[in-house]
DNA sequence: TTGGAATGTCAACAAAGCTGACGTATTGTT
DNA sequence: AACAATACGTCAGCTTTGTTGACATTCCAA
């Protein structure tokens, strides 16, 4: 009960609290690092995280429903919509009345918005990738698969959905 | 530019974009199913996750002043004001004015704040424990090898700091 | 002993989430 | 043709959690 490895020698050493509290607070801070280089891009241009959480995915499918977009960062509409509307007056974001379907809008990235996309994720990826490179190929691997079980149903659920788009 | 792997054969294919843009996305989503757990908690109570940061680390170090939480928080004393004024109130957080220095402020946790305390770890380290025992120990040393490659300058001494107390 | 630095509190505001209610255009069903 | 359902937008109002500014108290050093 209070420690994971009671009784298995040490094979299990790895599931110990304090070893998970390790973990919980390594990935708080971590959190931090990497929502810490947009943020300062952000905040020059009164945009917050929504902001770039939208532009991320209206950049990663083109073309995509608000109905989507909403599925995918588990937001109301209502929310979501404050964002998409500063977005769109802005100019970095077009909005398209669907031809099939007319009550649908599509979203794009402008010009401008494809250049701030560039920006973002430029400041977020050399984080990434300075971290993937000091812990090297294996690292990364465990990385990623702790992460993705980690996820609750839901979350797995919208990162699947991302997967089935380009890969 | 495009691709970090550009001119070396297979051996960096986990730095390309793809793979970065990956990570990125598994680190936003992992981070939901992170706090999902607590946040259900919390939600009952009509607390929120700042204070669940602050019983945190109140228990991890026992007597901290207001002072030394804020730094490790990373938030304005105002905003850890407020969510400490609610945590005192409700008896779940003791405020002991310093003897040495009459200014600090000595903070602890009270039975019911240690009670609490457990209910949020408990939820979050059974998820954390279940995505570790699911991963395997070489995937989590690659885990938290990669995270605290990713905090930034910051974060990373604040994480530092709290080692320098128990381990 | 007195003025500045440090610690903490109160007030007011902003970003971004939420619910609820409602309007409009379009689509699908009966 | 009538009607229900869907997709989207908007208004109003609330919550959490961050921010600045102003201020009281306490300590320390000149």
């Amino acid at each position: 009960m209070e420690n994971g490895a009671r009784d298995n020698g040490n094979a299990l050493l790895f599931l110990t609290d304090a070893q998970l509290r390790k973990g919980i607070e390594a990935m708080f801070f971590a959190y931090r690092g990497f929502t810490a280089d947009p943020d300062r891009i952000l905040e020059d241009l009164a945009y917050g995280r929504a902001h770039h959480r939208a532009i991320h995915f209206i950049n990663r499918s083109p073309g995509t429903t608000v109905n989507n977009l909403l599925s995918i960062l588990g937001v109301t509409k209502q929310s979501l919509n404050r964002v998409l509307r500063a977005l769109v007056e802005d100019g970095l974001v077009r909005s398209e009345v669907g031809t099939r379907d007319k009550r649908e809008r599509h979203l794009f990235l402008t010009g401008a918005g494809e250049e701030l996309e560039r920006r973002l994720s430029d400041a977020q990826r050399d984080r990434m990738r300075a971290a993937y490179r000091n812990a090297g190929p294996e690292a990364v691997a465990g990385f990623r698969q702790v992460l993705e079980a980690m996820m609750d149903e839901e979350s797995a659920a919208r990162y699947a959905a991302l997967k089935e788009l380009k890969g």
